[in-house]
RNA sequence: GCUCCCUUCGUCUAGCGGUCCAGGACACCGCCCUCUCAAGGCGGUAACACGAGUUCGAGUCUCGUAGGGAGCGCCA
């Protein structure tokens, strides 16, 4: 049997860190083993339900290169199917029409908590087969009294549920739409899916799901439930912890496959390993290795992951999103250093594209604030008017503009001066950059260009002037 | 309240009865390297929730306790 994933998310917001964990999951499962990823999209809540969140979870996901076989399949499009299911189930006897008001729902619920058992419908309507003329009922699954259900998660191991447990479920509302419970066991069945992963807030619907597989006369699909992601303070995911869409991390800085390495890597391992390609994910990733214990998110970590890939990555295929966050803080590529060699310079010192485009901003335009602390130290000291301007000489000259030759003349300047490096290179980056924190020398200037590296160091000696005359 | 699930360093995890006075990674601390900041190298602090039981032997199996979480809708 080809095996067959599916990701269901329903549109009521975007696509969030641990659906999209769980579409990787779902994703890798099936391309492991060969088969196919279907996306569906669960929007029978139609008041809840929007284009734009469809849109949302669809960007999300091509963002993070999780393409999908099939689909997406709306379950608004399948309302007829559905219900065709429902009457069967009504006319096999394993289903019936309820009338109950809600008040009277209402008044039972509380009763049985009051009374400290488990809301319960108590099987009023039972054996109703049929409505009189006019008459609107919802449609309740007649779930077997006694014995228990059972299954075998692959995350989990064997769930066990007594019967009593579970009462009898609403599966087609009073509006002719299906409710979850019901519509995931006609999809899945439909759709041939063969390995139901999902989230484990779902554990407690699966028993009744199973039920109602049986009554339908089919074997349940496998199921593996994922613990959910917590906050980095252990609770409930939220806002403030990175519950954002994942298109959020994009416009934060983050590279996808760097989320994509994050996130397998929670709650599932492979020995030691830590830097997953994509290829290697899809040949080692097993779902029945995934821990059964929720996981808190980490930013420092995804931060180290996302540097690695900064670090490690061809600068080149770097340097296109990176000219879309220059672009994001209103900085014209085109007006200054190559993107791809503003990687090279940044990437060790950075851990998101975002912090590098705007460290990367100095290049890009003249320097505006100067460091006073650094004029003082560096424009000021004794040795930097000359160190400028040896450099400045030698600059000007020099026959090949690259990191390499700017790294030699340096070295020969200082050694001209009998200074140290130190000497040279941090009055060169005040000028530069105004601070005394950047990149190597060589590569801060390199950046400037030629022509912005002399006229940089013009402005700085006429500092280091007023510094000095500011000293007499 | 009831049912189900979960519990190894601060965090992610390795561990599938002896090779564990518990290994790796991130974070943190120290040293080295050094033109600043980083990166890198080397080293360090740090965990089996608790209690019984099974066993010659338990982080690993069983049962309790405690603590977390989920579900109990005409939401998904």
């Amino acid at each position: 049997m080809t095996v067959r994933t599916r990701f269901a998310p329903s549109p009521t917001g975007f696509l969030h860190i641990g659906g999209a964990r769980t579409a990787l999951y779902c994703w890798l499962e099936a391309r492991h083993r060969g088969g196919q990823f279907i996306l569906r999209v669960e929007d029978t809540d139609r008041t809840r339900s929007t284009d734009e969140a469809v849109q949302a979870i669809l960007d999300g996901m091509a963002w993070l290169g999780l393409d999908h076989d099939e689909g997406p399949i709306y379950q608004t499009d399948r309302g007829d199917r559905y219900r065709a299911v429902a009457h069967s189930l009504v006319e096999a006897g394993k289903a019936y029409y309820c009338t109950c008001t809600r008040e009277r729902l209402d008044t039972l619920r509380q009763a049985s908590l009051d009374e400290g058992r488990k809301p319960r419908y108590d099987g009023h309507c039972r054996g109703r087969r049929h409505l009189e003329a006019g008459e609107t009922a919802v449609i309740r699954f007649q779930n077997p009294d006694h014995g228990s259900v059972a299954f075998d998660d692959r995350i989990k191991g064997r769930i066990e549920w007594a019967n009593e447990e579970l009462d009898d479920l609403v599966i087609l509302r009073s509006d002719g739409w299906p409710t979850y419970n019901f519509a995931v066991v006609v999809d899945d069945s439909d759709m041939r899916i063969s390995e139901v992963i999902r989230g484990d807030d779902h554990v407690n619907n699966t028993p009744r799901q199973i039920n109602i597989y049986h009554a339908l006369g089919l074997e349940p699909p496998a199921f593996a439930h994922l613990p959910m992601i917590l906050g980095g303070d252990g609770q409930k995911l939220s806002k403030r912890h990175g519950a954002v869409g994942v298109m959020q991390y994009r416009d934060d800085g983050y590279l996808p496959h760097a989320l994509l390495n994050y996130l397998v890597r929670l709650g599932w391992s492979h020995g030691d390993q830590e830097i997953f390609s994509n290829q290697e994910m899809v040949e080692l990733f097993d779902v029945a290795n995934v821990n059964s214990a929720p996981a808190r998110f980490d930013f420092a970590k995804l931060d180290w992951l996302n540097q690695h890939y900064l670090k490690t990555n061809n600068p080149a295929a770097i340097a296109p999103q990176l000219g879309w966050h220059l672009r994001a803080l209103g900085i014209d590529p085109d007006s200054g250093p190559a993107p791809a060699d503003v990687v090279v310079a940044l990437r060790e010192r950075v851990h998101t594209l975002k912090e590098m485009a705007e460290r990367a901003r100095i290049w890009y335009a003249p320097v505006e604030h100067w460091d006073s602390a650094a004029v003082r130290k560096h424009l000021g000291a004794a040795t930097a008017p000359a160190a400028l301007a040896a450099a400045r000489k030698a600059f000007a000259t020099l026959p090949d503009w690259s990191p390499e030759a700017i790294h030699e003349a340096i070295k020969l300047v200082s050694a001209e001066l009998e200074v140290g490096m130190g000497k040279v290179a941090q009055p060169l980056r005040v000028a530069m950059t105004g601070t005394q924190v950047s990149p190597s020398i060589e590569h801060t200037v390199f950046l400037a260009g030629r022509d912005g590296a002399l006229q940089r160091i013009d402005t700085a000696i006429e500092r280091s002037a007023g510094a000095h005359a500011g000293e007499a």
